[in-house]
Parts: structure tokens; sequence; C-alpha cells
DNA sequence: ACTGTACGGACAATGGCGTTGACCATCTTA
DNA sequence: TAAGATGGTCAACGCCATTGTCCGTACAGT
């Protein structure tokens, strides 16, 4: 009967998994013409598009203040992902959209993502990754967006 | 034949399981005692302990400046985890060792840490946890504490 | 033994990124 | 129509990292 190991290795190993597979991420993206675009960036683009969002709306979804969401937007309306229009509507609000430039990252995102992914199937076997994500949903929230990490990642 | 979710699942549930544990030893830890200690203290605290270190190398375990491991130095120093002394050998080095509330802290942080162990264990069985961590090792780097993510936490 | 270089530590200035507070314009509701 | 709620922006502040600079000590080559 093997021994456990350490109750702290387990947090570890999950950060550092999370990290590398972020880190291969962005380098991927450097290459694909994406350079500027740091971790942060991908959830609030992903958040974007799952409803055309306003700064309002984005701070509460990701949590910070919309002052906050505010600058996030502005920086990534300053490198291209993102434009806003005003809402015809309501004047007071203003829509933020993915550009295609935007609309491009997620989708190199998406695909390199399930490149590592399939990296990782390799090494220890598809089945056994199944088997970890399936156990992972066991003990983690449901809703995989709800992260409010305001200083987690270096944003803007 | 199961289908594979999409490949940004992995990295966030590597994350959200990552913080499901943190938070729940933080807010074990306030209750027995240690309610200042954030979670970035912890990686600090072991980094001194495993080699009685400086602020210089310190910084190097932990991948920030010498200054900026000069301050969360003293930051554990005004909450009363470490003390500094003054090294016969080097009279420019100071030494910086755990006081006993941060040998406490750290053996708190190992019994929580596995009694959060033994409650993933209950959920998804005790051979598939140690699947689920042999299969991390797998694909994370060896060396556990290397980290150097300055803005991850929110230290000091 | 002495001098030049390396190293540990501290102080100061700066910058990124979050916060709260305040204000205006617009929409909504009583 | 008046009152309150809501979206956006500006300003000030705080935290925490950075780099630059300086001082004192240790060590190595001559």
């Amino acid at each position: 009967m093997p021994s456990d190991p350490p109750g702290f290795e387990l947090p570890l190993r999950l950060l550092l998994g999370f990290r590398v597979l972020i880190d291969e991420l962005h380098a991927e993206l450097a290459r694909q013409g994406h350079p500027d675009l740091r971790p942060m960036h991908g959830f609030v683009l992903q958040a974007i598009m799952r409803g055309g969002d306003t700064a309002v709306e984005l701070g509460r979804t990701l949590g910070v203040s919309k002052q906050a969401a505010g600058k996030t937007i502005e920086t990534l309306e300053r490198l291209g992902y993102v434009e806003r229009a005003s809402d015809p509507r309501d004047t007071r609000r203003k829509i933020v959209r993915l550009t295609a430039h935007g609309t491009d990252s997620l989708v190199r995102s998406e695909r390199v993502f399930d490149e590592l992914r399939a990296r990782w199937a390799e090494v220890i076997g598809p089945e056994r990754l199944r088997e970890l994500e399936a156990d992972l949903r066991k003990v983690t929230p449901p809703d995989i967006f709800r992260l409010d990490v305001p200083g987690w990642f270096g944003a803007q």
C-alpha cells in the first residue's frame, strides 16, 4: 500500500499545473501574433464574449470595481482587442464588443488549449486525464467563470 | 466513449482546486489563532524554515527583488512570525528565523492540509487522489518551491 | 597588508493596478 | 414632474512590486 504524500503537495501541484498551462498558452499566443495579451485578458475577453458587456457588468462578473473594469477595457481597446459603441436604447451605456483581433485571440487560445490538453493526454493517458478532470469537478465550485482574483494576475 | 471537454476547462479546474484549498486553509487558520496570515506568507515561512534565510536568499527563492523580500520579512516580523538576528560570521547578514508563533502556524497548516486532503479522498476516493497527484507530478516541474509569482497573491 | 570587487541591507523614487469618493448624465419609477 | 437608481469618468489614495543609489562588510589578487 503506497504512502500518502504530505497534504501541502496537492495545492502546489494544482497551482503549478495551472501555471504551466497558462505560461505555455501565452508563449504560443505570442508566437501567433498576440504578444501583448496577459493571462487576465483571456478571462476578460471570455467574459465579454459571453454577453456584450458594459464596464459595470464586467466588473461584477470579474469581482472588481467598475473603475477597474473600465481601465482594463481601456487597455484592451488600446491593444485593439475590443471596441466600444453606444447603446441606442440607453445612451448612458457603452457596450463593449470584441474586434476581429479579439475574436482571433480567443479562437487561437481555444486551439492551443486543446493541443496542450492533448499533450497531457499523451503523458498520463487519455482515460486518466478524463478522470482527473472529473475528479476536480467534484471538489471545485460549479461556476467556472467566477474567480474574482483582482491581483492574481497582472492586468494592464 | 466519453467526449472530451474543451481544453480551457482543465486550467480553470486546476486554479479553482488550488483556490478552494487555500481559502479553506486560511479560514481554518484564522479560527486557530492566525487571522493575519495571508496565502503568500505560508510560502515565505516554508522557504525560511528550510534554510535560515536572509532577505537576498529569500528574494532569490521566491523570485522577487531583495527589497520586496525585505518588506515581506518586515511584515512577518511585525506580525510576530519571524525574528532577525545578526550572523556572527558575517556581520552584513541578518538571519531570519521563525518564532514559536511562526512554527505553530506551519504545524497547523500541515495538519489542516492533511485534513483537506483527507476530505478530498472521501469525495473522489483515496486511490483516485493518489493517481491524481501522481499524474500532476508528471506534467509539472519537479521543484515545488520555485513559483516566482510576485503579484499573484496579496502579500503584506 | 592593501586595494578592488562582490555582496547584504536599507532608503528613496517610481509605476502598475486596485480601491473609494465624488460628480454628471440619463433612465426609471412613484 | 420630481426623486432615486444606474452607467461612466475623473481624482485621490494605498498597496506592493520595481529600479537606482548608497553604505558597510567580506573576500581575493597582488
